[in-house]
DNA sequence: ACGTTTTCCTGAGCGC
DNA sequence: TGCGCTCAGGAAAACG
C-alpha cells in the first residue's frame, strides 16, 4: 500500500521520465479516476509541459510550466502512475492515458479499488512557497525540512485520542499509514492505544524519530510492496516488505522478544504489536465521587 | 468543534 | 465449479 516511502519512489520515477516533455493529448477512460477534479484535466493539461514532480505526505504534483495550476494525484489504496512504451498493451484497470509530443513513453494512471485518482488543483502559496489548494489542509511530513516538530509534538499532546490515531491523522502529520504507523510504535515500544496526551515531548521525539528511520530505511529498499498492487513507474517492485517487524506478522516471534506478534481490530482494520514490549496502556479509574 | 464511524471500491482467499 | 462472505485501507463525508 502507499504511504510516503512508497508515493517519493513514484515521484522520483516521475522526475526521471516525465519533466520536460510537452503533453499532447489525455485520454480518461473511467470517470471516477477525476471525479475530484472541478476542471476537465483533458483540457487543462494539452500542450503543456511538466516542469517538476512534487510531494506532501502521499500527495504527487506536478506544475505546469508557465502556469499557475498543477496536476495533483493520489494513489489511494491500489493507484499506480506508470510510465509505458505506447505500445505496451493497457492494464486492465488503466483509468487515463497521458500522451506526449515526443511519442515516447506515455504517463498511466491504472487503480483496481479506485480509491485514487488525479485532479487538477491551483497553486497556493503557504508559509514557504506554492502548494496545491487540494493538498494545503494536510500536515507537511516527517521527511519534510521545514517539519515543525515543536509544534506536532504539542498538537499532538493536546490530543484527547490514541496515539495511532493521531499518527494517521494527515491533519496533525502526513504521509504515514497503517503500516509505518505500525512499524514505529513497535520500534518506540508504544501501544497504539496510548492516549496521546500521556506522552512526554521526549517521548514524541523518540516515536518521530522512529517514524523517521523506519520511512528512510523503506525508501532505500525501494518501498514496500506485499504484491503488485504498489509498484514504481517502471513496474518494479520494493522489497521492505522483508524487513517489517510487526505489521502483517500475526503469531510471527517478535524480532526484540521473540513474543509472538499479536493483531488486533482497529478502525475497521488490524493493528500489529508485541504484547511484551508494547504494552497496552491501563485504564484509569475513575474518580469516585465523596 | 472535534473525535469517531461510515463510505467508497475490487479482487484474493476461504468455507461450503 | 461457484456462490457468498470477509478482508485489505486512505481520506473525505457523515455522524454524534
Amino acid at each position: 500500500m502507499p504511504e510516503l516511502p512508497e508515493v517519493e519512489v513514484v515521484r522520483r520515477g516521475l522526475d526521471r521520465w516525465v519533466i520536460g516533455r510537452e503533453i499532447a493529448e489525455v485520454q480518461v477512460m473511467h470517470p471516477r479516476a477525476v471525479r475530484r477534479s472541478a476542471i476537465d484535466i483533458r483540457a487543462a493539461l494539452a500542450g503543456h509541459t511538466f516542469r517538476c514532480a512534487s510531494r506532501r505526505g502521499k500527495y504527487l504534483w506536478l506544475p505546469l510550466e508557465g502556469e499557475s495550476f498543477c496536476l495533483v494525484g493520489h494513489l489511494g489504496m491500489s493507484g499506480q502512475l506508470l510510465v509505458q512504451p505506447p505500445a505496451s498493451p493497457d492494464e486492465r484497470h488503466l483509468h487515463v492515458r497521458i500522451c506526449f509530443r515526443d511519442g515516447e513513453r506515455e504517463l498511466r494512471f491504472v487503480d483496481q479499488r479506485t480509491f485514487g485518482g488525479l485532479m487538477i488543483s491551483e497553486l497556493v502559496p503557504d508559509d514557504s512557497g506554492l502548494v496545491p489548494q487540494a493538498v494545503a489542509h494536510i500536515a507537511r511530513d516527517p521527511l519534510d525540512p521545514l517539519f515543525d516538530e515543536r509544534a506536532f509534538s504539542r498538537r499532538l499532546r493536546s490530543r484527547d485520542t490514541q496515539i495511532k490515531r493521531a499518527l494517521l491523522d494527515q491533519s496533525l502529520i502526513s504521509g504515514v499509514g497503517n503500516i509505518y504507523a505500525d512499524e514505529a510504535l513497535w520500534r518506540a515500544s508504544i501501544h497504539g492505544r496510548k492516549p496521546a496526551n500521556r506522552l512526554t515531548a521526549a517521548g514524541v521525539a523518540m516515536l518521530l524519530e522512529h517514524v523517521r528511520a523506519v520511512m528512510n530505511e523503506a525508501l532505500e529498499q525501494g518501498g514496500t510492496s506485499f504484491d503488485a498492487l504498489y509498484v514504481n513507474v517502471n513496474g518494479e517492485s520494493g522489497y521492505f516488505d522483508r524487513s517489517l517487524a510487526a505489521y502483517g506478522q500475526e503469531g510471527l516471534p517478535c524480532p526484540r522478544c521473540g513474543s509472538p506478534i499479536r493483531r488486533e481490530a482497529f478502525m475497521n482494520r488490524s493493528s500489529f504489536s508485541c504484547p511484551r514490549c508494547q504494552r497496552a496502556p491501563v485504564a484509569r479509574q475513575p474518580q469516585r465521587a465523596g
